[in-house]
DNA sequence: AGAAAAACTATACTCACGGTACAGTTTTTC
DNA sequence: GAAAAACTGTACCGTGAGTATAGTTTTTCT
């Protein structure tokens, strides 16, 4: 696929992504998608199979990102400070500054707004938020691991649920954050989710 | 409205939300909620105006029911104990339960789903879905209050935004339920949340 | 420069859905 | 037993989603 394609691609899954966090999926229509997107009903099809297609290229992408940016916030965390559970604060005192900076709500997952539609998709797109999800769970529970191997939780928990309950503050918050026209509330979500581990491994 | 219309009204906004928690609201068809109702379309719109009439009944209904459900729990747990923050605890343990008790995913939120498709709404209905979040937000604020009259918090927090993160936990727990397809998923995060008072207001 | 492949445009068609209208029928209520 | 409430049945309309396909422009490669 040349540059021009590419392009155009990305431009369509862009105007496409925008609309659909604003109306949900099935209220996204194809014909507002190629109108904001400066392209015919035709080049949209030469690009998607037709709308599930849609769904999966559009998942991959955002998975893939948030790859990226997660990973790129726990490496600034990790080049700053040695110790694990300071890298781990550091992570995600990192990350409450990215979404305060989001001077309005933040636009929205794909992964949570998909999953109440989610009988409108393919099992494939189903599988792809399940995996999506288990490598944040993965990728955190990693570093809580290290963690542990230093500290004493208070509490004996579960690695992998400790991990999960950051997506869980990130799904909720942002959320709650659109509700209440709220930025700020998505951060201040984060930061808890940071206080309960300083407090379950701190020695304070 | 006669019993009749009342059952009749229920068994409809049943039959809607059920199907709207799996294929979102814009998803959902009036034709396929009135099959699956045993009702006609003029049947219908006898008792809704329209689509979005029919999305604020369901919302209305679904917040009262939430409403009496929480006062309930957290009545049982006021029963059982004098002190505040035991109160809370317990209360979290029951409702951590209760969920754990679905033995299936947790159906869904109607406020939730109702979030990734707020542009299909009209401004009452975006009002009401922030109204019955602040409602949530006072509810488990007002018990907090009474935790920090006899405990000190280990950190300085807002009471607003630590009981928004209930609502965050219960939000973001129930789309990691659906999505893992795992139904202790949501009550694994309702206890984290209450781990997270027990180490801010305990003595431990 | 020119052929082949890629990246589109233009158009037309079908069908489902939301919503309306309204006349007739059953059921409840008083 | 009459009036009001709670429906059924049917027919209709405009919109728009999704599909298909033939034709045209642009890029790429040699």
């Amino acid at each position: 696929m040349g540059d021009k394609a590419s392009n155009t691609r990305q431009r369509i899954m862009s105007t496409a992504e925008k609309i659909i966090l604003q109306k949900g999926f099935a209220g996204t229509s194809i014909d507002e998608v190629i109108q904001q997107s400066h392209i015919t009903k035709g080049g949209f099809f030469y690009h998607f199979k037709g709308k599930n297609d849609l769904a999966l290229g559009l998942l991959k992408r955002y998975l893939d990102a948030d790859d990226i940016f997660f990973n790129q916030l726990l490496g600034r965390a990790r080049e700053l400070t040695e110790d694990p559970l300071q890298q781990m604060l550091l992570f995600l005192k990192l990350l409450a500054e990215a979404m305060a900076e989001l001077k309005v709500h933040h636009p929205g997952c794909l992964v949570a707004a998909f999953t109440y539609e989610s009988q409108q998709f393919d099992d494939d797109v189903i599988q792809m938020m399940k995996d999506g999800t288990l490598s944040w769970r993965q990728l955190f529970s990693e570093q809580l691991c290290l963690v542990e191997e230093k500290y004493q939780p208070r509490f004996e928990t579960d690695i992998n649920d400790l991990a999960d309950m950051l997506s869980t503050c990130l799904e909720g918050g942002i959320i709650l954050s659109r509700i209440l026209k709220d930025p700020e509330a998505l951060s201040k979500q984060i930061m808890h989710y940071r206080n309960y581990l300083r407090l379950l491994y701190g020695d304070e």
